[in-house]
RNA sequence: GCGUUCAUAGCUCAGUUGGAUAGAGCAACGGCCUUCUAAGCCGUGUGUCGGGGGUUCGAAUCCCUCUGGACGCACCA
C-alpha cells in the first residue's frame, strides 16, 4: 500500500481539502520514534480557522486506522505508526521477487536521453579529473536506462581544435618516435608542455600552431596524417582505461565527426541573420541575453568549439529525437553552454529547452590547479592501479585464502575509487588526496561491497543447512529490522530524485544507508542461530533483499560486487 | 569591475525541496571476535549552520546586504 496516499485520501474524506495537496505535506519524521509519517497541521491552521493542535486531535480520533498501529497527535503534528510485519513482510518479499529489477520502471519508456560524458581530448593523458565526467556520465546512463528511457551514451572526444595545432607544431620540432612508440600519451604530453615552454619564450610559435590547425581543417596532408597518428594511439590509451572501470560507449562520434557538418550551421547563421561580423571573426551577439557574444569562425577562418558543439547538437536531434540532451562537463564551461543553448534557441530549435549541463567540481591538487600545460597531472590509471595494489594489499592481510584475489582486488579498488567520486554533490571541487582516496573504512565503496559480502556469506551457511521454514514476519518488530525495511522500500524515491537532480550521489548516500542499517541488524541480532524457525526463515529473506539492494544500487553507480571479501 | 556558485563539528561532507532536540564519516579515546566475515559494531566530545537584517506560526534551507573562497567573463576546450 502506498502509506501516504492512503493518508492523504483518508484525511481529505474528513476535512474539506484535495488529497494531492494533503500527499505534499505529509512528511517522514527526523526520528523513527516520533511516527514513520506526519502530518504537520499548521499549513491547515489558516484554512481551517482552528488551532493546528486541535486539528491533529480531531482528525486522530475521526480516522480510519486500519493498517495503522496509531495514530498520535503530538503539538501540531499527527503521527502515523504502521504495522510492522505486515509492512516487512510485504516489502521484503515483492524486493526478492522482483530480483535484478528491483527499483527499476518502464516511467522513460519511447524517450531517449542522450548523454555527453568523458570525452577526454586527443594526445593528452586521461587524468584523474577525467574520471568525474566519466563515473557521473556512466552512473546517469544507468539510472535513466533502470527507469525505461532509451540512453546513448556518447563520448565526444576531443580530437580537434587548436592543440592539435599545437601538437604538430612540437611533434614537427621535438618528438622522440621510439619515445612516441613505447608510452605514447607520455611523449605527446611531453612534447605539449614543451611547447607551452617554448612558446613564453617564442610568441611566434603560436601563430605556426594556428596555421597548422587551419591547415589541418583544409585537409592537408601532412597534418592529416600526424592527426591520425596521435588520435590511433590515444584512442588505444583511453580503451586500457576504459576498460578497467567497465565503461563503454554507444557512439564516439568527437568533435572531428562534425568538421564536415560545421559549413551548413555557419549558413544557416547566415540566413537567419544571427551573424556580425567582430573584430574579424564572426560571432552571434548575445547583449540582449547579458552574455558575451558566441564566436563562430575565430579571424583567421578557423572554426572553434562553439561551432562544433551547435552542429553536434543540431546532429543529435536528427540522430536521436532526443527527450533530453544531457552534457556531462564541468561547470567552469556553464557559460559556454549557456551561450550554446541560447544560439539554437535564436536558430528556431525549440530542442534548446531540452538541452541540460550537468556541471561538475574541480578535481584539484591542496594548492593548485591540474593543468596539463605545465604537466601538472595524476593519470587516472596510476590511480586505479594503486587503489588495486592496496585493495590487493589488504586481502593479503585480512583473508589470504580467498580465491581469485587478482579479481576481488580490482573490483574493490576500483569501485572504491568510482565511490569516493560519486559520494558528494557533484558542483562541489574534489581535493585530490592519496590517503583520502585509498582508505577503505568508514563510508566507502569496499564498506558497502563488504556488507553485500557478509550478506551473501549468511546466505551460503543458509542454503548448505538442513533447514526449511516458511517465512513468518509476525515477530519481526524490531527498531533494526523495521527500519531497514523502510530503507530498502525507498529505494525508488532515492533514484527518481537522483534522476530528477542528474545526481548519482543520491544513490549513493542511499546504498550507505542501507549498509550501515544492514550492519547494525547483523550485530544485533542473530541469524542462522535464531531460535524462532519462522523468523529465521523471515530474517534471512530480509537479508536476501538486503543484498538485492545494494547489488542494484551500486550497479547503479558502475560498480560491482564481490561475493566474498 | 560584472556574472555564476559556495560557506554547516578539528578535517571531509549529508541535511528528504520551509518543519519537531542540526546529523554522518575521518581523526582521538574507551569497549566488543571459542557464536552468521572486526574492511565491522557500540559508546564518549565539539557547533554564533560565515556576519547582519528581513519574510514566516516556524529558516541551515527563501529574499536583501556585507565578508571570504572558487569558477567564468570573444578568437583554448
Amino acid at each position: 500500500m502506498d502509506y501516504k496516499k492512503t493518508i492523504a485520501q483518508r484525511i481529505a474524506s474528513i476535512i474539506n481539502i484535495d488529497a494531492k495537496e494533503i500527499e505534499k505535506m505529509i512528511e517522514i519524521p527526523p526520528d523513527a520514534a516520533l511516527g514513520d509519517f506526519a502530518l504537520p497541521c499548521f499549513k491547515l491552521s489558516k484554512a481551517m480557522k482552528k488551532s493546528p493542535k486541535l486539528i491533529a486531535d480531531e482528525l486522530v480520533s475521526s480516522i480510519d486506522k486500519e493498517g495503522f498501529e496509531k495514530i498520535d497527535s503530538v503539538s501540531g503534528y499527527l503521527n502515523f505508526f504502521i504495522e510492522k510485519a505486515a509492512f516487512t513482510e510485504k516489502t521484503i518479499l515483492n524486493i526478492i521477487s522482483e530480483g535484478n529489477c528491483y527499483g527499476h520502471s518502464n516511467d522513460g519508456a519511447g524517450k531517449t536521453i542522450t548523454i555527453d560524458y568523458s570525452s577526454p581530448n586527443i594526445a593528452k593523458p586521461f587524468h584523474v579529473g577525467h574520471l568525474y565526467s566519466t563515473a557521473i556520465g556512466n552512473s546517469l546512463y544507468k539510472l535513466f536506462s533502470s527507469q525505461g528511457y532509451k540512453a546513448i551514451g556518447i563520448n565526444h572526444i576531443g580530437d580537434w581544435g587548436t592543440q592539435f595545432g599545437k601538437l604538430i607544431t612540437a611533434y614537427d620540432r621535438w618528438v622522440d618516435k621510439d619515445a612516441l612508440e613505447k608510452n605514447p600519451i607520455n611523449e605527446m604530453l611531453r612534447i605539449y608542455v614543451k611547447f607551452h615552454e617554448e612558446a613564453e619564450k617564442d610568441p611566434e610559435l603560436e601563430d605556426i600552431a594556428r596555421q597548422h590547425f587551419k591547415a589541418l581543417e583544409d585537409g592537408c596532408p601532412h597534418e592529416t596524417e600526424l592527426w591520425k597518428k596521435m588520435k590511433d594511439l590515444s584512442m588505444k590509451e583511453f580503451n586500457k582505461v576504459y576498460d578497467m572501470l567497465g565503461i563503454k560507449f554507444d557512439s564516439y562520434a568527437g568533435e572531428s565527426f562534425y568538421n564536415d557538418k560545421m559549413d551548413a550551421v555557419i549558413d544557416e547563421l547566415e540566413a537567419k541573420g544571427l551573424l556580425t561580423e567582430s573584430n574579424g571573426a564572426q560571432v552571434v551577439n548575445l547583449d540582449a541575453y547579458n552574455m558575451p557574444p558566441c564566436i563562430i569562425k575565430k579571424s583567421d577562418g578557423a572554426t572553434i568549439y562553439a561551432t562544433r558543439d551547435l552542429a553536434a547538437a543540431i546532429y543529435r536531434d536528427k540522430t536521436y529525437h532526443f527527450y533530453r540532451n544531457v552534457y556531462v562537463v564541468g561547470s567552469e564551461q556553464t557559460l559556454h553552454f549557456k551561450q550554446v543553448f541560447t544560439v539554437l534557441k535564436l536558430m528556431g530549435y525549440d530542442f534548446a529547452d531540452r538541452c541540460i549541463h550537468v556541471g561538475f567540481g574541480l578535481v584539484k591538487f591542496e594548492d593548485k590547479k591540474l593543468s596539463t600545460r605545465k604537466g601538472d597531472v595524476i593519470f587516472l590509471e596510476d590511480l586505479l592501479n594503486e587503489a588495486v595494489s592496496r585493495s590487493r594489499e589488504l586481502i593479503e592481510n585480512k583473508n589470504p585464502n580467498l580465491e581469485n584475489k587478482d579479481d576481488l582486488a580490482k573490483k574493490i579498488g576500483i569501485g572504491a575509487v568510482i565511490f569516493t567520486y560519486l559520494k558528494n554533490n557533484r558542483e562541489r571541487d574534489i581535493i585530490f588526496n592519496w590517503n583520502e582516496i585509498l582508505n577503505f573504512d568508514g563510508e566507502t565503496g569496499p564498506y558497502v561491497q563488504y556488507t553485500y559480502a557478509r550478506g551473501r556469506s549468511i546466505l551460503r551457511r543458509a542454503s548448505q543447512e538442513d533447514f526449511s521454514a516458511a517465512p513468518d514476519f509476525t515477530d519481526m518488530v524490531t527498531p533494526e529490522e523495521f527500519e531497514l525495511s523502510k530503507l530498502l522500500s525507498a529505494f525508488n524515491n532515492a533514484i527518481n530524485l537522483a534522476i530528477e537532480k542528474y545526481e548519482p550521489s543520491i544513490v549513493t548516500r542511499y546504498v550507505i544507508d542501507v549498509a550501515k542499517s544492514f550492519n547494525k541488524l547483523y550485530n544485533m541480532h542473530p541469524i542462522l542461530s535464531c531460535e524462532n524457525k519462522g523468523l529465521k526463515s523471515a530474517r534471512l529473506k530480509l537479508v536476501e533483499a538486503s543484498t538485492i539492494v545494494i547489488k542494484n544500487a551500486l550497479s547503479l553507480l558502475g560498480i560491482e560486487v564481490v561475493e566474498k571479501m
